[in-house]
DNA sequence: TCCATAAATCTAAATATCTCGATATTGAAC
DNA sequence: GTTCAATATCGAGATATTTAGATTTATGGA
């Protein structure tokens, strides 16, 4: 758990609403045919919705990821982000920690 | 409550630290003579420990005020910070509900 | 194999943050 | 009022972040 990285990633308003957005898969686009059962998104469907370059959302959510924030799992030419549950939590808990007094 | 400015506020590692020293006010040197009952802490204290310049210190400090993290009290020539532990709170819940699933 | 699509990486310009030294302000003491 | 000490503010150079367009890489399909 680097806090560092982490708060880094989050200090960044459209970092934040897209791991808002991940929260409810329906605020993207249904699954594209054959993945279905992924609760992932693309890229493609988080930048239609951020409204910024595929660069740009593709670094952000790298550093989302290397925050610990999302998980990327690839499948085919499709890279699908999801929230990391587990370590959103452990990032809560680790600035709790941090900030509030013993 | 303004999270976007607290977390840019928390996004460096000496803010951190300093509001982590806070905690504890027997981090820093005894009080001054005449402001013993005072638990706030003098920027040249904050500095020495921070190893940083003071108008550094002093812009930091005035980073955290801004973000809610510290209170700010004038007596005389000194500023005496301290922490704001009902802000702190305040934020550590907004940041839970912004990153935390319904 | 060759082409099309999705995503990642590279490059660079614009902007923001960090940090300092210098200067200004505030309040105390003489 | 003058001077001194503590803090705040200003101005600037160094560094980091933001963001886009161009290029590259990976994969799937004709």
């Amino acid at each position: 758990m680097d806090v560092e990285k982490s708060i880094s990633a989050l200090n960044n308003p459209i970092r934040r609403r897209i791991l808002e957005w991940l929260k409810d898969r329906s605020n993207f686009p249904p699954a594209l045919p054959g993945h279905e059962d992924l609760e992932g998104v693309c890229v493609a469907y988080i930048q239609e919705k951020a409204k910024l370059s595929q660069s740009t959302i593709s670094n952000y959510m790298g550093l989302l990821k290397q925050a610990g924030f999302v998980i990327a799992e690839r499948h085919g030419q499709w890279t699908f982000y999801r929230r990391d549950e587990e370590n959103i939590q452990a990032f809560l808990a680790a600035v709790r920690d941090e900030l509030l007094k013993p």
